[in-house]
DNA sequence: GTTAACTGCGACAGAGCTGGTGCAGTTAGC
DNA sequence: GCTAACTGCACCAGCTCTGTCGCAGTTAAC
């Protein structure tokens, strides 16, 4: 079966490791598709994915862990609670582009409502949040904004900018989505 | 074995009524839900389903074309050409945010990228381009303005108010999405 | 070099979903 | 009131997916 916790074998590691990409992969382009799909996509017996996990939930549980873990480095590495806010939020904002065009299956379904991520993504939503009252006290965001629909806005702006095949360089994407965040699409004075 | 053209007795019309607001309710909390789950849903016979609908594929068709006559009906009654675009921007707002919040799963469904709804899709995107290309031609929008982006922008903002359960007055909710559309978070001149 | 871990393959059982049929009872429409 | 349409029910056939097993061959780790 599997999800023991023996330290597996260097090519086990990285056949799970290629599961999970090919899953994504799959996944991605159709959320129902079967292991036996995914196990072609990987170039792997669909045995070997049961092996290596119990089911397809312990399968999709690694890829959301996954990326929350990739998240976390992302955030903390960007140092939200003491950088200056817009360049945290630049910053914050092109790295989890760079997660989410990659993993965006896992990404999704991280995001789900009332799934069992609910929490881990909640955290998120907090820092989020604290990072935007940074913003406000520096007054790059309005003193009566409602920071939890400004942060619910910047999951979706990232969201879509995740599906814009056109301008695939982050940092291009990231400064087009803070811009819209914090501007709109009307008229500069 | 269904999908018939010969018209419907009343109530076998009302029993596809009640099938498809089921199946909305049970999709919408499972999109992989069986037709046995909906079918106890709307309180018929599964092989009642199987005699109105083909096959799940023209259920769910059925779900979308409904919605998608429903939007219609609403861009068109909100005169997006002649009326003032401000105007036209809130009535539709709102009354998109009232079919998505009734009709949740068919209207992502109907979005989902790459489905066979993508011409129809496309074509309110045209509608919604040009109605923000009268936006910016009144001012309300930069005249530099990427508009095909920012209508995107635009449905991910309905889409995300459309979570918000707190706020369920649609032409609240609309005020706060295009006030948020135009201006963004960050503060005010 | 030995051993334990890993993999592919073939096969299997079980479960769930789909789609269909026939029949008896009810109901809308004329 | 008559007829055709509609529905529920029981039942069935077929399919796909999942999860498991044993075995033979390969490979990493000591």
């Amino acid at each position: 079966m599997a999800t023991q916790e023996r330290p597996l074998r260097a090519d086990a590691e990285r056949s799970v490791r290629t599961i999970l990409e090919a899953a994504e992969r799959v996944l991605a382009a159709n959320p129902a598709a079967s292991l036996e799909q995914i196990a072609e996509a990987a170039g792997v017996a669909r045995t070997t994915i049961h092996r290596r996990f119990a089911n397809r939930q312990a399968l999709v549980d690694a890829m959301v862990r996954n990326v929350l873990d990739q998240l976390d480095v992302v955030i903390e590495s960007a140092h939200p609670d003491t950088a200056p806010p817009l360049v945290a939020l630049h910053q914050i904002t092109a790295e989890v582009l760079r997660v989410k065009l990659g993993w965006p299956f896992a990404m999704t379904e991280s995001f789900a409502p009332g799934s069992k991520w609910a929490q881990g993504q909640q955290q998120l939503v907090t820092r989020c949040v604290a990072l935007l009252a940074r913003a406000q006290a520096a007054g790059l965001v309005a003193a009566d904004a409602d920071l939890p629909w400004t942060c619910q806005v910047y999951y979706a702006l990232i969201g879509e900018a995740a599906h814009n095949t056109t301008g695939t360089d982050p940092h291009e994407l990231a400064t087009k989505v803070i811009d819209t965040l914090l501007h709109g699409a009307g008229p500069r004075p």
